[in-house]
DNA sequence: AATCTTGTTGCAAACGTTTGCGAAAACGGC
DNA sequence: GCCGTTTTCGCAAACGTTTGCAACAAGATT
């Protein structure tokens, strides 16, 4: 029942506990000899290290911490995958905590972590969060810190995002591609970087095309939700601008619009075509299929870790550490909801 | 930038060590005054008391492991929030880890928090898993230990779980009730334990309702998926034996049906109703949307988490223990999927 | 044979807490 | 002013590692 210590095997094997610990470490000052021994004997009781003791000597809990808005998102549960297989792959665990997009909750997060002495923390902001003061303590610790998704660009420090300006262009080129004249925005809310981006890419689109814009076509979100993509549609068909595609800023609103036109016999993508935005599951087995703009989800989890390793590693050695910036590509998928016949 | 510690506390206040750190646990035997010099000291210099050192210590580290086939899973992911508010709120931290349905990696994951010393592990075995050593290493170790959603009976530990053959009965009673007389059964792998209670409840409910039992209307997946749907959709169609109801094992599979349906024009639910299972997110937002058996996944979270506690509590007081099962209610939500006119 | 390497070992301190127990101080009753 | 009780304090050990440094042995070099 009782776990076998270093001590115990010294014991046994005559020898120091000293040279027990060097013989499990490989170390270069123990013969081969007493090596084996100690890996026999060690291997024989079982013999597990015990984490608390190298967490206290090393100042280490190869653990780091993440913060995302919501687990329930088919997103972040992507990113959370690609953090945890590639953080096991480097000998890390992972603490998982959930902002709800509350700064309060996002403080008192943070806050844990920094107490748990995690060795990094890769988080998304939530939507209510900037470059506060909590997140000014990470930074001032120290603490390797790492944003991916929800980013505030004032904040020094490693980064995983997307071109949301190119992505959201592309997005609307491909809308006006399918021949689409007169294309609404369904954006998101005020202060995201994202939700900006996106927005910028749209009129940025428009631009290209010599399309002008209108703000009238423009319609923000209170919230990103379902509800909001239905009651946005109903205002599309209420004031009957002759919209003939939208450009919304993520799969989930755009569903709740897609719904609410089936529900009224709208045809989509004829009379109105729809593009999303991150792929979510669902969008792929609506009817129709929603298309929409792929984000490698799991790739930018595994990027994020890896960032956050590489600044790690770097901080352990007291080496000077230049954050870094990863942006990955995205890609349009095109399904029903935009091929018109 | 350096951490106060209890030592410069007790240097600067001109007492002890002991007499600080007992004073930050408001132990009897320091006097209010020193109490409230220390408290007032600490918080000044913003003591947080070292994590490594006080695990070490007390042999806690606050800290749980929860294991689970995938975190891509709408079910999961409520289930995870349940268990990291709970947690939260008492004081305990959450890293998760994912089988991703490999016996191999489960066994791995499971020595992996063993060896972090978690104070207990919440865990879905994957659909290999059974009564293994490496599970048998849990219960032999005495690490407090909650089985949730896929269960093992023959394991002895606490368990969250819901009446499967109920409710499964409930749901082909659901269709019965709405006028089905040929009802079909997708149902899901071999071994897991829900995948057999849920086929047990449908033949009970057809039993019950006097409707003879034909091995020819059930169909067994390979694989939870939606294409695994899409392809049973197109095997009832080939077959054409007058099915007009289906009691599918998951919304996810049940989607993949009611996709090829729509596709191939046939009317759900006038010429086949369909009910699934676990009320997915999708469920709400196709067409039409897809009446389910709605389980309480954030309550179960809690309950695991409660249970865990509970066992944490006892042990460590070196009480003896009692394994405790707490079965959750589901129910029917009706959607359009099984309402006829 | 003395000196210098090289290789191997272990001492002892350190990491920052918590806690059982004894000691000292303060208090109260008479 | 004495004794018994209560309150308050701190010593020292313990938790299980890791690591700088010194010590020692053995082998190599002159």
């Amino acid at each position: 029942m009782k776990e076998t210590t270093l001590k115990e095997i010294a014991e046994i094997l005559g020898i120091s506990i000293t040279t027990a610990s060097k013989a499990l470490q490989n170390k270069p000052d123990v013969s081969k000899k007493t090596i084996e021994k100690v890996l026999a004997l060690a291997e024989e009781l079982n013999y597990k290290p015990n984490s608390f003791a190298v967490n206290l000597r090393t100042k280490e809990s190869k653990t780091i911490g993440l913060i995302i808005p919501e687990v329930v998102h088919h997103f972040f549960s992507n990113v959370i995958n690609g953090i945890i297989a590639e953080a096991e792959k480097n000998g890390y665990l992972v603490i998982i905590l959930q902002s709800n997009e509350s700064l309060e909750l996002e403080k008192k997060q943070v806050e844990l972590l920094i107490n748990k002495r995690v060795d990094g923390i890769i988080m998304s902001l939530s939507n209510e969060s900037n470059n506060d003061f909590h997140i000014k303590e990470i930074i001032r610790k120290e603490i390797p810190f790492v944003q991916f998704d929800k980013i505030s660009k004032l904040i020094p420090s490693s980064k995983v995002i997307i071109n949301d300006q190119k992505a959201a262009m592309e997005a609307v080129q491909h809308l006006i591609d399918k021949g689409c004249k007169k294309i609404a925005h369904i954006r998101g809310l005020e202060n995201p970087q994202n939700s900006i981006d996106r927005f910028i890419g749209y009129k940025k689109a428009l631009e290209k095309n010599g399309i002008p814009y209108d703000s009238k076509l423009v319609y923000a979100c209170k919230s990103i939700t379902f509800e909001q993509g239905v009651e946005f549609a109903k205002q599309i068909v209420e004031e009957n601008l002759e919209i003939d595609g939208i450009f919304v800023i993520t799969d989930l609103v755009a569903i709740g619009v897609l719904s609410h036109f089936n529900e009224i016999g709208i045809q989509v993508p004829n009379q109105i075509a729809i593009i999303g935005f991150s792929n979510w599951f669902v969008s792929q087995v609506i009817t129709p299929k929603l298309s929409t703009v792929d984000q490698p989800n799991y790739e930018m989890g595994v990027a994020a870790f890896t960032l956050l390793l590489e600044e790690i590693i770097c901080r352990k050695n007291g080496l000077p550490f230049l954050p870094r910036t990863i942006e990955l590509e995205t890609s349009i998928i095109e399904r029903e909801s935009t091929i018109k016949n």
